[in-house]
RNA sequence: GGCCCGUUCGUCUAGCGGCCUAGGAUGCAGCCCUCUCAAGGCUGAGAUCACCGGUUCGAAUCCGGUACGGGCUACCA
């Protein structure tokens, strides 16, 4: 039997990390079987549609490198694979639940609902739906559902045990007499989750469902849907949660949390894939970089760590500085470009690749390191140019120094800087990194960043001179502040 | 409140009864290298394995309970 496994955003919003680590499982698991992969979105809640969802969905799978078989523009067997296109199979199924007694329809208004959870919460009960409409008689029922608005609710037994062997958590189970009758076909036609997965997870072929952890719970709803049907019912996994820095799941509120953001923000697809796999799941081994490739073959399902794991920016940095460094240079103008000016002479960042590759954890970072070259709005503090070891007159008086030798310099490059500006240090008998520093920040504004003389001589022997002047003249008291 | 899940260095994790005086990575600190910052190398601090009981010759590993955390509890997914 093939392996056929979904994963199954809904369209709220743009393509979430913690959807995309469960994403990549199912990847891994379904490419080290060889099995298929399907992608089916599941719109069935009509009010939280976000216009271009989808496209988000597929931006974001694509970029991380994923590829699938099957989808609402692959097409594939199983079309539509978009939920609310396939409506009518929902509600032939909804019938059919109601046929074989496992399922009812409901007339209660949600006013009545809402009624009734507010008198159970004011008793202090268990809020849940009271079974009104399971004692209307099924005929009554099925005459009164053509005329009034209805919904189609779950029949649960009263009592009984059902039980889960997770591939993740092991043996869950669940009293029966905790779950409530849910809804499983809403009024307005469509289905709600717990029908619509079961019926696609079973007409398509799903044969592993590997979903978050936060489905756990309504996991027995679903065991009953598949009981009642008859059908076979495929292994299931839960994964755990991805979670923010307070232990909760991650959302927008701990900040950064889709992939287009970290895109923009400068982070490498590989590098996402590999830290994101980490969480809740490791080789077992020493090893920890992995090419998706490479996480394809040594991914297990029964590594998976059940705990939830905490999202952490700093692995992430660091992981995106591994790959980073694996570039080529010219994989690094590539992977630069988006982030890069138009005006920016793309030979000149070519040439600066070297300096910063080693240097930068995200593209973002690359891109600041190298701006001095091609702005002259360096900014330019007093303070930080005078540093603390030297008086502003003896950090002038090396600044113009400085500025004599290299404009004699000719040709204008790395090694001459070099040389002249230690000669520099030499004669006033300073450190090399004493007589340097103010160099670099009347360059670059900055007290760190890529190697002085090859920036230098890539700034050009113009740019370099106007600099240190302006420089010579803030500490004159005159020119810029 | 009810149901379910979880708990090993700050963080991600290894560990599936003796190899653990608990390993790696990240982050942090120091040293080396060095024109700065990185990268790289070395060193270090950092976990009474949530707690209490039990099983066992032996438990981070098995069992029970407690505590704490989380998830779910909608005509959301």
């Amino acid at each position: 039997m093939t392996v056929r496994v979904r994963f199954a955003p809904s369209p709220t919003g743009s393509l979430h990390i913690g959807s995309v680590r469960t994403t990549l499982y199912n990847y891994f698991f379904a490419r080290q079987n060889g099995g298929k992969l399907i992608l089916r979105i599941e719109d069935t809640d009509q009010d939280r549609l976000v216009a271009g969802a989808i496209d988000s969905i597929y931006d974001g799978l694509a970029w991380l490198g994923m590829k699938w078989d099957e989808g609402p523009r692959e097409g594939g067997p199983h079309a539509p694979y978009i939920q609310s296109e396939r409506l009518p199979l929902y509600q032939k199924h909804a019938q059919q639940l109601v046929d074989v007694g496992g399922a009812y329809f409901c007339f209660c208004s949600k006013e009545r609902l809402a009624a009734l959870r507010a008198q159970q919460a004011a008793r202090k009960e268990i809020t849940r739906y009271d079974g009104l409409c399971r004692r209307i008689d099924p005929k009554e029922a099925a005459d009164r559902a053509k005329t009034e608005s209805h919904v189609v609710r779950q029949k649960v037994p009263d009592d009984g045990i059902i039980a889960l062997d997770d591939l993740v958590y092991g043996h869950v189970e669940w009293p029966l007499s905790a779950l409530e009758d849910q809804v499983l076909l809403k009024s307005d036609g469509f289905p709600t989750y717990h029908l619509a997965v079961v019926v696609d997870d079973h007409v398509m072929g799903i044969t592993h469902v590997l979903r978050g952890e936060d489905w756990l719970p309504s996991t027995p709803k679903h065991l009953l849907i598949w009981r009642a049907f008859g059908w076979t019912i495929p292994p299931h996994a839960h994964v755990p949660n991805v979670l923010g820095p307070d232990g909760k799941k991650l959302s927008k509120r701990h900040g950064a949390t889709k992939v287009e953001e970290f895109r923009a923000q400068g982070y490498l697809p590989a590098a996402m894939v590999n830290y994101l796999a980490l969480i809740g799941w490791a080789s077992g081994t020493e090893e920890e970089v992995f090419s998706l490739d490479e996480l394809i073959q040594r991914w297990r399902i029964d590594h998976v760590h059940r705990a939830g794991g905490k999202w952490d920016r700093a692995r992430l940095d660091w992981f995106n500085g591994v790959y980073i460094r694996k570039l080529t240079p010219d994989g690094l103008l590539t992977e630069l470009e988006p982030f890069l000016p138009p005006e920016w002479d793309r030979a000149v960042v070519r040439k600066a690749i070297p300096l910063i590759q080693e240097r930068m954890r995200t593209l973002v970072e690359g891109r600041d390191m190298i701006a001095f070259l091609f702005s002259d709005q360096v900014p330019l503090d007093r303070s930080v140019l005078v540093g603390k070891k030297h008086q502003p007159e003896e950090i002038e008086r090396a600044l113009s120094q400085s500025a004599v030798v290299l404009r004699y310099l000719d040709p204008f490059t790395s090694s001459g800087i070099e040389h002249g500006l230690r000669g520099i240090a030499d004669d006033l008998d300073w450190k090399v990194k004493d007589a340097t520093e103010p160099i670099r920040v009347a360059v670059t504004g900055k007290t760190e960043g890529p190697p002085l003389w090859e920036s230098l001589e890539l700034l050009g022997k113009e740019k370099t001179l106007a600099r240190i002047e302006r420089a010579e003249e803030l500490l004159n008291g005159g020119g810029p502040s």
